[in-house]
DNA sequence: GTAATTGTTATGGTCAAGTAGAACACTAGT
DNA sequence: ACTAGTGTTCTACTTGACCATAACAATTAC
């Protein structure tokens, strides 16, 4: 069972802060289909967040296919995000734990490290994706509708 | 002199879009101290964008030590921001560029690429950067206050 | 069937951030 | 002095996130 924690100083709002947690879960392997979530009532006793806020991010997670909520039972997991292996998830920590260390000692701000990330991301769109095929399709068709 | 553009999609505010462009561009070597930024009733026109949004925008920036504003005549770059080599720049935006391709291939979504960062920045914080002086020190004393 | 547990909806209110419009204040060129 | 260009201030509106409370609906265990 996944536990939440929020986080009142982030500038992410709590719910957000939510479907966060859920994800990387998902990724890592912490929540599996058919595993359920927390009961709402008791994320508004263990976050101190309002049952509206909790619902706000279960509704957010329903809607990308990732859960599915059964009124009386409780909220299941149903999606996967295509679980990156853990071998892979190691090796591109790595590979960016390396890099982060670069841009440091380049003179980069974290701030700075987050707005170059974010305009790499954009300047290289889904649509340059195709071109990448070396296997990766198999993977990715073993995931399900979240992105979308 | 600078162009600012705003994308109201962007969840990005549109004074932090300015401020980020700002920095952006004394990184790049492209506002240097002296230079004048546009004014403030400029970009309202050409952002569409209000005299409000500018000024949080530039005002953000005086406080951060970046810019200083003179009523009457202009607002003016008065701070560098370490100006990052372009040499530098460029290596670091090709290796990252490299390694987002690598991320994506394994099935990470954009969401979690900038998630799989802000942990990895988190994890390795500013003390840790000490241990690294390979000769950033020098480029880094050449900094001024913005960070701080 | 009843009760407990779960998700759900609804209403209304608070608060902060972002934005907008209009008027004000300073500076420089003529 | 005048004028055009500049930054600045004030007030108010809109929106999103959040909270409090209450009632409703479906499932499950007894």
């Amino acid at each position: 069972m996944i536990e939440f924690h929020v986080d009142r100083a982030d500038s992410l709002p709590a719910y957000a802060q939510l479907v966060r947690q859920v994800r990387e879960a998902l990724r890592l392997g912490v929540l599996k289909p058919g595993d359920r979530l927390p009961a709402v009532r008791d994320v508004v006793v263990s976050c101190t967040v309002n049952a509206n806020t909790v619902l706000k991010a279960y509704k957010e997670l329903e809607h990308g296919g990732l859960v599915e909520a059964r009124q009386g039972s409780g909220t299941f997991v149903t999606g996967s995000l295509g679980a990156v292996e853990p071998h892979d998830m190691a090796r591109l920590r790595t590979g960016l734990s390396r890099w982060v260390a670069e841009a440091r000692e380049a003179g980069l701000e974290d701030e700075d490290v987050k707005a170059l990330v974010t305009a790499v991301l954009a300047e290289e769109p889904a649509a340059a994706r195709r071109d990448a095929g070396h296997g990766a399709a198999a993977r990715r068709d073993a995931r399900q509708g979240a992105g979308a």
